[in-house]
RNA sequence: GGUCCCGUGGUGUAGCCUGGUCGAACACGCCGCCCUGUCAAGGCGGAGAGCGCCGGUUCAAAUCCGGUCGGGACCGCCA
């Protein structure tokens, strides 16, 4: 599929003013510009040699068209396209022909006509690139990233960064349109006591002390509602030193927004209406609003993840009660000792093979459970099992009714502590769906997650943590850490998580209760938070907001599976940039002058 | 911090499990010649890697083992 094809692509736009004497852009020909005189220019994305005529595409951003060299028409345009490099740059003088009867090429939308060169100038000679520059030619990663600069010349690349502006663009007049300002905040900051590890800078006129690049731009967005800015937003750079994955890199690209004066359905109603513009503006589809809502304990306890993915079922079902006296101890002791078990059915999965139901198991303890217990469901209470002879036939076929289970599918039973059970489970679902060709294409299916707990036991800290942030608004008086419930809202769609907000505490009383209970002392509550507290004195609004992951929305929208695709210059799993070589070693003076030692790679603590 | 997968001409892969037949195969690209309507043009011919790196086992290593570097997926982590 041509990814130029169905793009509204805005360079026509630009057509008669088009700098360095071009007349169009390459996509752009069609059969009623037969006759005119263009100039183009572009890269040979293509050379077909007849020894007669020579044929050249010529590629720029918005697509190819083919030029066209005859030998008795033009001798000297002929010599040069004969000799010309593929992606090499260069400028096209000549007249749009359709082409002749039967020539036509149906799979480009310049395809009916050709350019039939009276001039060509080489700009730019180049060499054999080190891949080749083609959409069907897919390059290892680690290359693409070293040459990134040709990778983006792909038209699937460079249709996706156009993509990511077309999107940037509707969102930033989506928000202008509703009063809301675009507001710059630091990028050297303070870091942030909570949350990820934060990228630090070393400050050269404050010897000894350091900056961290913004995590978000979380409290800052918040003192603009105290300065009376009402309503903000701002598509922004921010920093999490963490482990990259495949949807999180950890340079990415936020959209922060916040408001005075509002309540939860003020942000629903606004964060919905912006979807639906963005999905209507970029791919034309009509997503339906209102989203649903999911409390986060139904989300947890059927998915076994804060961001179900609803476009398929196999829920899960708690098996807890039937095994609690079970003669099956492994179950049973599980039960007993606050553990639970549950489980979920995957359609038409008995007939799987030993070896791809050991997979199941694996993928089982590799994130973190005990293990798996599968049972496949021949019929009525007829089973195949590891562990079919500890079962007894009213607990399978118990099994069966709460899990949904008809002959030939697969029940995948996990027993261990709740939240290793739902990280287990969830996975395993991902998995089953994939495998079972279960997840159905083009469908978008939004939802809300909300009625969180406002904290959550640190295991690390041996203390209670905030679950959002210190700043989320609780949903009642209850502050009890075991009950509180927060005011806060994630938007997910298609299993994955977009972005989340919350109502913020703006009550100086409440504001202190919430740090007693996240055990910090008046000190640390002065040193860390001492600013925001300060400013809370001085007349709050009512305030809450939501931040997106940018670069994840671009991903689901481009069909991506991976946001290095829609980073024009990503970094590596381990913090490379293969481009320009960072990060490098810093020189003598640098540090001189920021006050720094470097401890050898290899003194790690 | 951990688990798993990958690394073979310029590119993408096969070969590796079951060492010798590999002086490494295929496709694309590249070079040369032919060819006036192709569009992943076509035909003929050619050059190009010693298998990421280091070490070990062995009569013998692309193949087995250890380490290391690089890439990726995932767990932990990501208020």
């Amino acid at each position: 599929m041509d990814p130029f094809a169905e793009r509204d692509v805005g360079m026509s736009r630009m057509e008669g003013r088009l700098p360095g004497g071009r007349t169009h852009m390459c996509g752009a020909l069609r059969a009623e510009d037969a006759g005119a005189r263009v100039e183009l220019a572009g890269w040979v994305a293509r050379r077909r040699d007849h020894g007669g005529v020579v044929f050249l595409d010529l590629r720029d951003r918005d697509g190819v068209v083919q030029v066209v060299a005859h030998p008795q028409e033009a001798p000297e345009v002929h010599r040069l396209a004969s000799g010309v490099r593929p992606e090499s740059v260069v400028r096209v003088v000549g007249e749009v022909r359709v082409r002749p009867e039967g020539t036509a090429n149906p799979n480009l939308p310049t395809g009916e006509v050709e350019v039939a060169a009276t001039r060509i100038d080489v700009l730019s000679e180049a060499e054999t690139p080190p891949f080749q520059v083609e959409d069907r030619v897919e390059a290892e990663e680690a290359l693409r990233l070293t040459y990134r600069y040709l990778d983006l010349r792909r038209p699937e690349m460079t249709a996706t960064l156009m993509q990511r502006h077309t999107i940037v663009a509707t969102i930033r007049s989506f928000f202008d349109e509703r009063g809301f300002v675009d507001v710059e905040t630091p990028m050297l900051t303070k870091s942030t006591p909570e949350g990820a590890r934060d990228f630090l800078v070393p400050s050269r006129l404050q010897r000894g002390k350091v900056y961290a690049l913004p995590q978000s731009p979380q409290q800052f967005k918040q003192l603009l509602m105290v300065g009376g800015i009402d309503r903000y937003y701002q598509i922004v750079r921010c920093l999490r030193d963490e482990n990259p994955r495949a949807d999180r890199h950890w340079e990415f690209t936020q959209l922060d927004v916040e408001m005075s004066f509002l309540v939860e359905e003020d942000i629903f109603g606004l964060i919905e209406e912006m979807f639906v513009r963005v999905w209507r503006d970029v791919l034309g589809v009509d997503i339906a609003t209102p989203f649903p809502r999911m409390p986060y304990d139904e989300a947890i306890g059927r998915y076994g993840t804060d961001r179900p993915d609803t476009r398929y079922g196999m829920l899960f079902a708690d098996l807890s009660d039937i095994f609690a006296g079970s003669g099956f101890r492994a179950f049973a002791s599980q039960v007993e000792g606050g553990g639970r078990v549950k489980g979920f059915a995957a359609p038409g999965a008995a007939g799987w093979s030993r070896k791809e139901l050991d997979g199941l198991v694996q993928e089982a303890r590799s994130r973190g459970a005990a293990g798996l217990v599968w049972m496949a469901v021949a019929g009525g209470a007829e089973v195949r099992s590891p562990v079919e002879k500890h079962l007894a036939v009213e607990e399978i076929r118990a099994v069966c009714e709460a899990t949904g289970a008809r002959d030939g599918d697969l029940v995948l039973i996990v027993a261990d502590q709740p939240s290793r059970v739902s990280v287990a489970l969830d996975g395993l679902r991902r998995l089953m769906a994939q495998r079972l060709d279960l997840v159905p294409l083009g469908r978008w299916e939004f939802l809300w997650v909300d009625r969180m707990p406002l904290f959550e036991w640190g295991e690390e800290e041996g203390k209670w943590v905030s679950v959002h942030h210190p700043f989320t608004a609780p949903a009642s008086d209850d502050l009890d850490p075991r009950s509180a419930r927060s005011r806060q809202y994630d938007v997910v769609l298609n299993g994955i998580e977009l972005g989340g907000g919350s109502i913020r505490i703006h009550r100086p009383d409440i504001q202190q209760k919430v740090f007693e209970v996240l055990g910090l002392s008046p000190e640390e509550i002065e040193e860390k938070f001492g600013h925001l507290l300060r400013a809370f004195r001085y007349g709050v609004p009512p305030h809450g907001g939501i931040a997106f992951g940018l670069d994840r929305i671009v991903m689901l929208l481009t069909g991506r599976d991976n946001v290095r695709d829609v980073i024009a210059f990503p970094k590596t799993q381990s913090g490379l940039e293969l481009l320009t070589g960072a990060p490098s070693v810093p020189s003598a003076q640098q540090l001189e002058e920021l006050g720094m030692r470097l401890a050898k790679p290899t003194d790690r603590p």
